[in-house]
DNA sequence: TGCACTTGCACAATCGATGGTGCAAGAACT
DNA sequence: AGTTCTTGCACCATCGATTGTGCAAGTGCA
C-alpha cells in the first residue's frame, strides 16, 4: 500500500546500519569533513552511494541545532509589493544562493514592534546573519539581534547602533530637485511656489531628501516658501488624501511636483484615476524611486534609481568583515530620465522563451 | 567586560534550575501545554516570570526537530521583483502570520532544477506547506515534496499531482481580446490582422490565454491570420527583440496588443524607450496582469487583475483540507479599464503618516 | 483505617547531526 | 622483538525542546 511507503526520510543512522559504519562516519561522509577525519575513499564512496541511492538529505534543523547555526540568511523588508524592495529581494537572493546558504524574505510592515517581533522569530531560528532594510526603528531591531550576537546590517535606513548602507539620499534628492527644475526652460521657468514635494515621513532618508529639496530650491530659484512639503507617510491612501486636499485648497496641482518614493507616486495615481488625463498633461514629476511603468506615465516622470545591486554588495562586505565601530556608508543613486526602462534583477536570470 | 555579557540564550534547562522545577514542566508551561499537565497555575506563573525576566524565547530549531515541523511554510515563486508576485507574497505573508506561523518566500527563477532544489532545501528545514507558485514544472516539485510527505499545492500554473489554484485565463483572455477590439469604434473597426499577442510560452496560462484570444478573435473579428502569436517566454528582453523584428518586418507596430504579462510588458517600455511617443499614441494595449503604473500610460492599458486574495485563500483552505484527488481551481480574474488605480495588499496595513 | 482517585510533577527517551576523544590494528623503524 | 607512528574509525556527550509514563503525596469516601 501507498501508506507504507510513507518513507521516514532516511538519516545518518540508517545509512550507518546499511553500510556497517558508525553514524558520525556516516556524518563526516556527508558533510564534507571526511578527509580530515581519515576516512578511508572507499569507506567515503560506499557511504555516499547508499546516500544517493535512499535520497538521503540532510536535516538542516538537527544540524542547525548542533551547530547553533542553520544556514538561513535573513532579509527583514518593510514590504514586498514594491519594485525597490522586491528588487532587493531579487538581489539579495542571488547573493545568498551563491554562498550556498538559503534565503529568507520577511516583511514587517514599517512597524517597530512587528520588525523586532519578526527579528525575534528569525532568531529563533538560528539564522546566521539579518539585512534589515528600511527598518522604522533599526536600533530596536539591533538590541534583539545584540543579545542573540546575531551579525546583522541596516540598508536603506540607517541606525547609530550597527552598520548601514543607505542611498545618498541628500545628493539623490539634489539631482532630482535640479532636474525638475530644469526641466523649465527659460522663457517660462519654475517658481519657487510651484513646486511641492509629497510623501516622505520622519525618517533619515525623507529628512534628507527634504533638506536638499529646501536646499536645491533656494540655490536654484532663490526662494523656498514655507509650506512647500506635504507630508503624507508611506500610504497610497493618505498621498492621495493629500493631493485631495491641495486641489480643493488652490484649484489645481502644483506645476511641479517631488515625489518621496513610488509608494506615494500610488497617490498621484489614485487622484489621477477619474480626473482627466488634461489636467496633467502640463505636470512634471520627479519621483524617488525607480519603476519602469513609472518611467513612460503620459507626463515627464524624473526618476531616481538607487543603487541595490552596490547596496547589497557593500552589505554583505560589511556584514562578513570585521566589527568596526557603527559606521554609514553612501551609495550613489542615479538619475533617470524620463521614458527609461532599464534592466533590473531580473536580466541576470537565462532567458527562457 | 562586553564579552562576558554575551548571553547564551536561556534554555528551560536554565529555568528549570532557576524556578526549581524539571526541565519538562519549564517545557510544559513555556508551549502552553500545561493546563493538559496538571501544572499548577502557580508553578506555572514562577516560571513565566522567569522567562520574561530572562527573556527566554523558545529554539524553534530544537521544537522543529523534536516535532519534525518548524512553523515555517513556504512560498516559492518564480521571481521576486513583479507586482503580481510581489503581492502574491504579501498576501501570503498576512495569511501566515494570522496562524501564527512563520512564512518564507524565495524564488527559484522559473527554473526546473531550480524549483526542485529549492523544496529539497526547504524540506530539509521541514517546512509544514509549500505552496508552489508559477511553476515550471509543478510535477516535479511534487515529487519532491511527495517523496517528503509535505503538504503542497500549486497556484497560478496547475500541475496533475496536486491540487492546483489558478486564475482563470481563458475567460480573463476572452474578456481582455473582446475589450481590446470593442476598444475600437465602429467607423473603423480593428481588423483581424490588426491584432497580435506579445509574450507567452508553453505552459498552461499561455496556453489558455492565447486559446481564448484566438477563439475570440475569430468570433468577434471573422477571422484570425495564423501569424498573430509572437512567442517570447517571460523575458522583456526577448519581447523586446519580438517587437524589434516586429517593427522591422512591418514598418510599424500593431494597432492593437494583447500581452501577456507584466513581464512581457517591460518588453514593450524597451521598445518605446528611446522611441518618440507619438509612435505609441494610437496603440491598444491589453495586459494580462496588473500593474497600477501599467494602467496609466500615455495609450489605452486594458489590464487583467487576477486576484491573488481569492487565490491565496483558496489554497488555505485547499491545503488544509483533507487530501482527495488532484484538482485545479479556477479563479475568476477581473478586467481593470485603463487609467485605474486600485488598492492592493498594502492597504490592508495601518496607514503611518 | 483502608482503598481508590486525583493532583502535580519528575524522569528519561527521543528528534538527527556534530565533533572531541580514544583506541585497536597495522606500518615503520631501531 | 619492542617501540613509536599512522591510519581508520567508533564512542559518546551534546544542541534544546517535547512527550509518554510513572509515581509520591494528598483527597475523598466507605
Amino acid at each position: 500500500m501507498d501508506q507504507q511507503v510513507k518513507k521516514k526520510k532516511a538519516t545518518i543512522y540508517d545509512l550507518s546500519v546499511l553500510s556497517g559504519s558508525s553514524p558520525s562516519t556516516v556524518s563526516a561522509v556527508l558533510n564534507g569533513t571526511w578527509r580530515k577525519r581519515r576516512i578511508k575513499e572507499s569507506t567515503a564512496q560506499t557511504i555516499l552511494g547508499l546516500a544517493e541511492l535512499h535520497q538521503y538529505t540532510t536535516n538542516l534543523q538537527a544540524r542547525g541545532l548542533r551547530r547553533s547555526r542553520s544556514g538561513l540568511v535573513g532579509l527583514m523588508l518593510p514590504v514586498h509589493d514594491n519594485r525597490y524592495f522586491s528588487s532587493m529581494a531579487q538581489t539579495f537572493e542571488g547573493h545568498v544562493r551563491s554562498r550556498g546558504q538559503c534565503p529568507v524574505v520577511v516583511s514587517a510592515s514599517r512597524d517597530p514592534q512587528e520588525e523586532r517581533r519578526t527579528a525575534e522569530t528569525l532568531i529563533s531560528y538560528s539564522i546566521d546573519q539579518l539585512f534589515i532594510v528600511g527598518a522604522t526603528d533599526p536600533d530596536g531591531v539591533h538590541e534583539v539581534c545584540e543579545a542573540a550576537g546575531l551579525r546583522h546590517i541596516n540598508i536603506d535606513l540607517p541606525g547609530a547602533k550597527a552598520h548601514s548602507v543607505i542611498s545618498d539620499n541628500y545628493e539623490g534628492a539634489r539631482m532630482l530637485t535640479e532636474a525638475i527644475i530644469r526641466r523649465f526652460g527659460n522663457d517660462d521657468p519654475l517658481r519657487p511656489d510651484q513646486l511641492f514635494l509629497f510623501g516622505g515621513r520622519n525618517d533619515h532618508a525623507s529628512r534628507e531628501r527634504i533638506a536638499a529639496f529646501h536646499a536645491t530650491k533656494k540655490a536654484l530659484l532663490g526662494a523656498d516658501p514655507e509650506d512647500g512639503v506635504q507630508s503624507s507617510g508611506y500610504s497610497p491612501d493618505i498621498t492621495l488624501r493629500a493631493f485631495e486636499a491641495f486641489y480643493q485648497r488652490h484649484g489645481k496641482l502644483p506645476r511641479a511636483l517631488f515625489i518621496n518614493s513610488s509608494i506615494n507616486m500610488e497617490g498621484l495615481l489614485r487622484f489621477m484615476a477619474g480626473r482627466p488625463a488634461e489636467m496633467f498633461s502640463e505636470l512634471v514629476v520627479g519621483c524617488y524611486d525607480y519603476d519602469p511603468f513609472g518611467s513612460f506615465l503620459p507626463f515627464p516622470v524624473i526618476m531616481v534609481r538607487q543603487n541595490v545591486e552596490a547596496m547589497i554588495t557593500k552589505a554583505f562586505e560589511l556584514i562578513d568583515g570585521p566589527p568596526t565601530v557603527p559606521q554609514t556608508f553612501l551609495i550613489a543613486p542615479e538619475l533617470i530620465q524620463p521614458r527609461s526602462a532599464l534592466k533590473g534583477p531580473l536580466d541576470t536570470l537565462k532567458d527562457i522563451a
